[in-house]
DNA sequence: ACACTATTTGGCGATTTGACCAAATAGGCA
DNA sequence: TGCCTATTTGGTCAAATCGCCAAATAGTGT
């Protein structure tokens, strides 16, 4: 693997590390449905609120989320819709497998 | 989260964290051009081969890849294509942060 | 059976991750 | 200013991940 592909590769990898836990793809999904505050999602998540709060740290490092405070909470929405996409392919991929294990 | 979400997000999670390293994408991305065996594999990521077959037996355990014996050798291909569509979504992500960056 | 090659497995130390608690920070409002 | 709510940050601990080495396993060919 030369530099420039360890490069490539360690970029890929780190947004799709972000993407590597239960709880920050359910957050994505409910950003998709339309944005919460932190409150709000540690609710529907169910955890402590620092947790959620690092989880949302996570995705926004990453790029896949956003930011905007309004008054007193800290308001998080999809930053782009691509990564819904990855819903897709990781549910193919899900799909697959199960297919294929109902054809042995 | 209701119990069914979680179990359903864990799912996804499951594939999810098996993409997330850079060593895996790229032993995708190299299986897509062609079928490879762990030795072939393992001197083009550099590193161990047993480091290099437990990556392998990660991305075989999500379904992402097929291991065939023949002869000496195991050979290595992607189980079903549509794992290569994930690397469009993490791309695009990337992109899109950085055309973010631009317009800055 | 023996030697040789390819692969997997077990185990170890180092690093990272994840969850919670407690404390710090930031804003809004009386 | 002081209080209250929302959020982030720091610390700690347990668990998971990663990479290598050494040993075990499997198959080929002599």
């Amino acid at each position: 693997m030369t530099n420039l592909d360890k490069r490539k590769y360690e970029e890929l990898a780190r947004i799709s590390k972000a993407l590597a836990h239960a709880t920050r793809l359910y957050i994505i999904h409910k950003l998709d449905e339309q944005e919460y505050c932190v409150k709000e999602l540690t609710e529907l998540v169910g955890a402590d609120i620092s947790t959620v709060s690092k989880h949302l740290t996570i995705l926004k490092n990453a790029g896949i989320i956003l930011d905007e405070k309004r008054g007193n909470c800290v308001y998080y929405k999809l930053q782009c819709r691509c990564v819904l996409a990855m819903f897709g392919c990781l549910t193919n991929v899900i799909d697959s497998n199960k297919n294929k294990m109902n054809a042995m």
